[in-house]
DNA sequence: ACCGAGACTGGAAGCGCTTCCATTCTTACC
DNA sequence: GGTAAGAATGGAAGCGCTTCCAGTCTCGGT
């Protein structure tokens, strides 16, 4: 591979003016402009970005720290951060937490190590405090799906009360009264929204909680199949089923079916985030949307515009959640 | 963030037996070690990976291209990589190429750029002599999906053809006789090599292939919607219908259902691939299974043996798919 | 013809690390 | 005690680029 040695040697000119075309700087003829382009495409030159960033301290790469890679929320997540910031020139360095604490810090730490412009986060386990610390750092940040009121201006996030509230209000609204709910890990604060969003639904309509109709997964399928099963087995009547995600609603609905009942006319059903596959279920599942897209979007928009100073952007932190209708629920 | 000079003033050594500890290269006393490790301790000093990347040639990270981000697909082929390669210590760096030959281009110079010691690629624009040129760069890389004859040991690829013939004799040995087929795009060479799977199933039952039961879809959810209506438009009797993916297969399922119509008892289905969702769906989807994930980890194998030198490591380049029996085929 | 303000260019010092080479220190062994 | 092989260390030259600084050139204005 060609160095801009041997470019600036075939071109006749100085270090230093090869570099400033390929930086577009100012305060360079067109003719020697042409003279380093010309061979720079006679070498087929592709400069080192390895050593641009040591030398520069910039990469033009933004970290993305994510759960985990697979998983339609995270894959639409990442999709369209790589989309939005190729569209501007960036790339994207993405990496995984796994949920652990551990291995989310590792991974913030070589997102930074590698010299990254910006990081845009999304983890659970790493509490507040890490990223108010980190906050003092020099590489900029944002984090989604979280509201860490010291540094809210770095959050994009999503009203995740409401949005628990919605779905247990469509509910009652289409008559039912025994509702029951498979919440998140509680131990994660959406989890905990989102079922305060419920209790909150329960208490506008005089309707008290029972503790035995709620139980407690952790957001994969199988505890959605699991938990729909202990609550089937508690012979407690109910005709609804509220689910922290879809994932679980998927997992719930198995149940019912296997069960030998039929949706949506012995059980509703709705689900929380409508990723891409609440569709293809059968019935299609209500739900409700968790704007991941747009959050995703505004948080590289919150990059371009702090880090590498675009003009003309517009953030915005705070996201509403939307209840979406397809077949899952009856009338009562 | 401290340096390495720092860290060899600190513990009064040179910066070359720094680096040395840094690197866990022999010759270093205990003693010098653990000065210098304290040194290090006590600084929070972290090397800067872009430097040493320069310096040694060397990243420690694989560039990963896959045509999309997200997708249960790619998702499942991310994961697994990714997972594959932390425990090795090494870190991914992954990018898109969206199916577009210009991008796919550009992510796989942005990944040699970086100084990936080795790259991972599942992309469908390029054509096999790039990657046949591409052997020749100092860069070692890996191909799923894909079998190019010149640079065998480099691919990782599925028997495709016998994919369809499976999918299609399965419904031959349940009796259908008029199978209707949803093809991938035929521009890539996995759809045809399990289109002439189809055929071949076909002919060995002595059944003719019929035309106007074969339609081209995209690998997208709606080509299969969109397929499984003309095929339905046509009025032409059949009673299964075999789809190159599983997405198209969830979109079949959907005309079906639309239409008034149940599965199996009407229509009898099968996908190809067996990404996750398929079991969600209702009537759960056969289908034919894609070890996407034992390819995936196979090709970071072939990395660690071949770029990272690590002994006993065992490389299978070619995979066998197979056949997954769920609730989507009817007898006749 | 002269001056100064920019425009343009080149030189050279770094960015933070690795690694080759040379030097010094140990140790085992005769 | 002397020697040589090998272990341990330090010095210094890069890796390929950016960028500051200083110097040169150009040109309009007088």
């Amino acid at each position: 591979m060609a160095t801009i040695y041997e470019v600036s040697a075939l071109a006749g000119v100085s270090l230093s003016s090869v570099s400033r075309v390929l930086n577009d700087h100012q305060h360079v003829s067109e003719k020697t402009k042409k003279k380093v382009m010309d061979a720079m495409q006679e070498l087929g030159f592709r400069p080192n970005s390895v050593a641009r960033s040591l030398a520069s301290n910039r990469s033009n790469c933004i970290g993305i720290l994510v759960s985990e890679l697979h998983g339609p929320f995270y894959g639409a997540m990442l999709s369209e951060i790589e989309t939005e910031l190729r569209k501007a020139g960036k790339h994207s360095i993405v990496t995984a937490g796994h949920s652990n604490e551990q291995s989310e810090k590792e991974g913030i730490e070589f997102l930074i190590d590698r010299n990254c412009d910006a990081l845009i986060m999304l983890v659970d386990a790493l509490p507040n405090e890490y990223f108010v610390k980190l906050k003092k750092n020099k590489t900029p940040f944002t984090v989604l799906n979280r509201h860490i009121p010291e540094i809210e201006d770095n959050c994009f996030y999503l009203d995740n009360e409401l949005g628990g509230y919605l779905a247990t209000k469509h509910f009652i609204e289409h008559g039912h009264k025994h509702i029951a709910y498979i919440s998140g890990p509680l131990s994660k604060q959406d989890a905990t929204d989102r079922f305060h969003g419920h209790q909150r639904a329960l208490k506008e309509a005089n309707i008290p909680l029972n503790d035995a109709l709620v139980v407690e997964g952790d957001y994969l399928i199988q505890s959605g199949r699991d938990g729909m099963a202990s609550l089937l087995d508690t012979g407690i009547n109910f005709t609804a089923v509220a689910c922290a995600n879809d994932e679980m609603a998927a997992g719930a609905m198995k149940t019912v079916r296997d069960r030998g009942f039929t949706m949506p006319d012995d059980y509703s059903i709705i689900g929380f985030d409508n990723v891409f596959f609440t569709e293809y279920l059968y019935p299609q599942l209500s739900t409700i949307n968790f704007p991941i897209k747009d959050m995703a979007k505004m948080s590289t928009q919150w990059i371009l515009k702090h880090v590498y100073k675009q003009k003309n952007i517009d953030v915005e932190n705070f996201f509403k959640p939307e209840l979406i209708t397809r077949e899952s629920i009856s009338h009562i």
